[in-house]
DNA sequence: TATGAATGAGATTTCATTCAT
DNA sequence: AATGAATGAAATCTCATTCAT
């Protein structure tokens, strides 16, 4: 990107966009400050006025990059014709964002050595980029709507998704112990699992 | 050993050491070479007559931890009343390297971040402690005995200690997707798998 | 030129001076770049942005001090009434030139020491110093101005500045084998016979 | 060399050699006294049983290489039938100097940019090498076997030399502003005038 | 908002010199 | 005499952060 003459939103998607490249590239630790900026084409100081450091843009790039695997997941889920039973919604989702991190493994690296509940607790509540969908809201929305009554969604989140994140990186990348097709069955009957045992009895 | 060598051991272990623990409690990125002299008590160009840099004791401290695990596994093997037959052996090995791991996570914390073949095929031909065993002839020489040809059985290790590598983080860790335990008669019949599918036919 | 880019030449430029002044004082290796920011009164950081190291501002220096030089001299010449005839001009210049160096042994000695043919084509392309005047457009002009026409006029250039400084060194420093008033005639013949020999039929 | 069992007189020679070879290569700055002792085979703690530091070695160097170049001169005024006119075995010495300097440019260069009075002279007292030959008591002893009386010899030995370091340097190396043959005959009458001028009446 | 020169703490690295063996 | 491990002062260089414009 040239140091064209770029507006707000502009740099600052430059800024997001440069770092994911470098951090893909050159890794976090030997991707500068000024490697950012000067590959962004912006001035240093404009860095500060977006993020607090090197590591509060990743942690946003972590939480734009899995928002937008969410995006696309419930995108291609609306374009259904028929509605799911709210279980089927869910492995869906699952399944899309899977195969998706299948399909670029790089981001699945990205992700895995830098995702934590934090961040990316942090992704779905308060999007990262102007456009992100509130992935918080539209999951405890899909709950309300799902005819069921669950304890603790949160924790069930967390442990659909620590369990997804923990399970898919070897598979994906190394087809090991099992290649990733292979071991979805094993892990969609877990997450179903884990939904069932949520449940409330209905109110 | 002299005096001078045993003042010397002493010294480079101190450092290996003293960066362990750092390594550990810190990270590496927040562990400095003043932090490690420092705490070692030695001078700081003392670190550069052992080490080329930061990454360089990370490696050595990488090789020796595996080294060690596996000397507690060939010891524990020896003591053994039987002798067992070959593919035995070997689960013996890795399943003794497995509870050492599930009993300190922290170490496995450390060796699964900064693990990669490179670096652990090092370790086992070049040891990087003096007394460091050097796994990779004990390997050959228990292939050698076992009475079976194998063909490419650096390929063969390179497999299996990928997949224990690649597999047992996540259930140790986590428990996920099912603990060390639920996981160890899957992941051993598939170690199994991979021996046998390496033999060649007796000469 | 702004406040800032003010600011920003007389950093340079103290930097500059401040390192010339300890060359010639103390020599270069005894000269640290510590000893240059602190004399110069800027952090140690600042070095790092003008200049890449030591050598790096050394070598500017060298330029400056030399364009300098050639700056003096062209003026001088411009305040000639009679315009001279080509050949002339430029022993002018070198005379000129050559009376500086004699009167300012400490900078010809420094020049002499430091001066190579690399370093002083860049200074008389690529000035080190905004001021600094582009010696080979001006030495271009001259002879495209000169009403004749010259082969290989680098090759002419690069055998006079050559001669000049391998053979003022000793005259002037230890009038050794004469003093360089002695010198100057036959110096300025051979300059003289290059010229004329560079010299093609006019066109 | 490799890291025989050298005696004290080869150890000595070894890193004198060896430095001698790295500062033709490298330079006196960018070579390190652990290159030298490294390449001369001995350990570090010797190089300071025989030198002060890299100046002092820099200035044996200086003082042996100078002797040697006296003593093949002195050597081959010996081998000669007839005896010489006393001017006439100065120049006799001179030339061949000269001739030897011209025939390595490598050493001459050398000896250029690191000889001094202080240092050349004491080349001529206190020869570095063992089998380096007492100059200074030849030259007197020359002196007092050429049946004239000579006021200050030693400065007009130092005027001599001074003379000849300064003047022979370009026109050896460069040819500028004329070659060395070139510049013998003039060179060689300074020489004479300097001898006669120093002559007192004869006691 | 945006800039980018300036900062300076602190990290890395070198290397002459010492000294116990 | 010889060794070479150890030293640590001092040098080089980096880079996140600030702030005047």
């Amino acid at each position: 990107m040239g140091k064209l003459d770029l507006n707000k939103k502009q740099k600052r998607e430059s800024l997001l966009n440069t770092a994911f490249h470098l951090f893909m590239t050159n890794g976090i630790n030997k991707t500068t400050i000024s490697d950012i900026v000067n590959n962004a084409g912006v001035a240093k100081g404009t860095f500060y006025l977006y993020f607090k450091d090197k590591y509060d843009i990743r942690n946003k790039l972590v939480s734009h990059k899995a928002s937008l695997l969410f995006s696309a997941a419930i995108e291609a889920l609306k374009t259904l014709p028929t509605p799911f039973a709210f279980e089927d919604q869910i492995i869906y989702i699952v399944d899309f964002i899977i195969d998706q991190l299948d399909s670029d493994k790089a981001l699945l690296q990205f992700l895995s050595k830098n995702l934590s509940w934090g961040v990316f607790k942090n992704a779905l509540i308060r999007p990262a980029f102007e456009d992100d969908i509130n992935c918080y809201d539209i999951y405890m929305d899909t709950i309300k709507n799902s005819g069921f009554s669950f304890r603790d969604p949160e924790i069930m989140l967390f442990l659909i998704i620590e369990l997804i994140d923990a399970s898919i990186y070897s598979p994906i990348l190394y087809n090991e112990p099992v290649n990733i097709q292979q071991l979805k069955p094993d892990l969609y009957d877990t997450i179903r699992y884990i939904l069932n045992s949520h449940k409330e009895e209905t109110p």
